[in-house]
DNA sequence: ATTCGCCATGTAAAGGTTTACACAAGTCTG
DNA sequence: CAGACTTGTGTAAACCTTTACATGGCGAAT
């Protein structure tokens, strides 16, 4: 009984006694089509299986329902969550996700290019933190197609941002080491190149000053968000002749670095130091001490920019618009009460 | 300067001064065309921004170049280094990547088979370890779109596998500890259910078989590969009098189980007791101990199940195949030589 | 000089939809 | 009861390619 060609909406319309135009319209726009009609043709689709070539659909209608997600590590742990609530807003919505894994090659990121202009994408989520190369090559005049940037905000482009509120989270992060009596806080990350850092430190400088607290410029460090990179912080930390007693990280994997290195030099945490990390990757918890962080919820970081790139490709007038989600305080071992000492 | 409309195949044969037809074949098959026309139609591209219209092609070549990967949970972290293999490879190829969460939702297995029934999709990646519902629906003679199954095999079905050689992978996780010189090995795993654990608990007695030891059957144990289950099942093993010295966990999630219920138990890992796990999953190497295990290639399993499903779609008729590749042992902290006493 | 074959190209069909437009048959309205 | 409007359906164009087949020119072989 199975065909060895799908039946197409000929063979409905033959069977059903109707034209392919009511085949369509029963499907498409029931409500433009008479009750019996109708009847005759979902009778028809059932008999023969029949299900729409979408290639011509998207032909004739010049949309694919597919979205491009384009990230640098497809692998990083901070992203897997973001994909699920992408995907799972876009298949409830009827459209696909195809991913483009970019490692910030601009080879590559051109390349995936070719899905939009060759009509196989109608929108892009963006991860990477900056337009796609073959864009920015285009000139800064090019029209462009319909996006949203996650987690990382595009500079010096128009393009509506989803992610979390990095100030306030930092700022809480902060004003939690504070509340358990530290006061010489560092803060180990990297301002000069992330958006997302100088957002981070910014945070965490207004909750220090909000508190009456000066900060301490040799306990603002450099670290570029490894864990390499937060351990060889904490070590330069240790010429200095005074210490903090906490440390805000710029995210989990710094803060691990951080631990390490502590560790290593023999201090017991979370007795002799504090450590604060961003982010609640999927190991936070596993670490020893566990760590103390700040939650992003990716999955709505997920679902409110497919929501939203949808809503672009569904005609509403998004200009530059702009979606901060709450970091939440997740409260593990890292960090304790300053010692009374 | 830019059209609002993009340019088409017509166009360019019209700047070019020639058919579609030696357009198209200029682009496709550069070797039947003359070399003066070629240059004419390369130049006439470059003049408008040609790219051919994907929607197009597809309709009239029954072909998408779109690749289908089925997931019950993209956020695993065993998940992602494959999805970069299967990406990387797919990419190269000019082949592009869908992703579908199935969560082991029957539903919504069914309906990411409407992109195969509706040629939005050539093949499948299944890494759900059976064949989505709606195709066992069908019945058991229903001709099986081109797929591969990574990881777990499909039972009772000819669906070509590629995945980690898991009986000799378990089988050197045991020798290892073996040569430790632990004699008394637990193995905590399900191998009712799961496939995967079978083979790995196959490969442990056949360690113990081939090293002369005898197993003890209450040091079978039963766990469902989560963290919890592992703890679960390292208490149950405290009713016993006589202990294990060494604990083969079927995987790493289930061995942190084990490693928690033992420290909060306040031995000293690994002098009381060695652990080992399976799989190397990101945080192994931040536990603590870090955890002794076997690394899945992840990147190469993808790479190949993306190469072997390709060269299926290009007509290699590939009957049952299966790949198995090779675990690497991975040494770290929680295994140690058994202690003398 | 005829035939053959090859090469480069063009013509037109096919792939499966959606939808603007046309049309016929009712149903209202005045 | 004529005209206007509504409802349901059909016809055919459009979406943009690829490719089977036809054509014409040209060199080689007979």
């Amino acid at each position: 009984m199975s065909a060895i060609k799908p039946a197409t909406i000929e063979d409905v319309a033959l069977i059903a006694g109707v034209s392919i135009a009511t085949v369509s319209r029963a499907l498409n726009e029931p409500g433009k089509v008479a009750d019996s009609t109708r009847r005759k043709v979902i009778e028809a689709v059932a008999q023969t299986g029949y299900t729409t070539n979408a290639m011509a659909r998207n032909l004739r209608m010049r949309k694919s329902n597919m979205i491009l997600i384009l990230a640098p590590d497809v692998g990083d742990p901070n992203f897997s969550n973001i994909l699920i609530g992408l995907e799972t807003e876009a298949s409830k919505r009827g459209y696909g996700v195809l991913i483009g894994n970019t490692q910030n090659d601009p080879s590559r990121e051109t390349d995936y290019l070719r899905f939009l202009s060759s009509n196989q994408a109608d929108g892009i989520i963006l991860l990477t933190g900056h337009l796609p190369f073959g864009l920015t090559q285009a000139g800064p005049d090019v029209r462009l197609p319909p996006m949203v940037a996650v987690n990382e905000p595009v500079p010096n482009a128009a393009v509506p941002f989803v992610g979390v509120d990095n100030i306030e989270g930092a700022r809480t992060a902060t004003d939690h080491l504070i509340s358990q009596g530290h006061t010489r806080i560092a803060f180990i990350g990297q301002s000069t190149r992330s958006a997302v850092s100088s957002y981070r430190e910014e945070g965490y400088r207004r909750a220090m000053t909000g508190a009456g607290l000066t900060i301490d410029p040799r306990f603002v460090l450099e670290a570029d968000g490894t864990t390499e990179s937060g351990r060889g912080a904490a070590e330069r930390m240790f010429v200095r002749d005074q210490l903090p007693t906490a440390f805000f990280c710029v995210n989990d994997a710094t803060a691990l670095g951080v631990i390490i290195a502590l560790t290593a030099r023999g201090y017991a945490l979370p007795q002799d130091f504090s450590v604060m990390g961003f982010d609640d990757i999927s190991y936070a918890s596993f670490v020893t001490p566990s760590l103390t962080t700040m939650k992003q919820p990716r999955l709505q970081i997920g679902e409110a920019s497919m929501e939203l790139l949808l809503a672009m490709l569904e005609g509403a007038d998004v200009q530059k618009r702009e979606i901060l989600l709450r970091a939440e305080l997740i409260l593990r071992n890292s960090v304790a009460l300053r010692r009374p000492g």
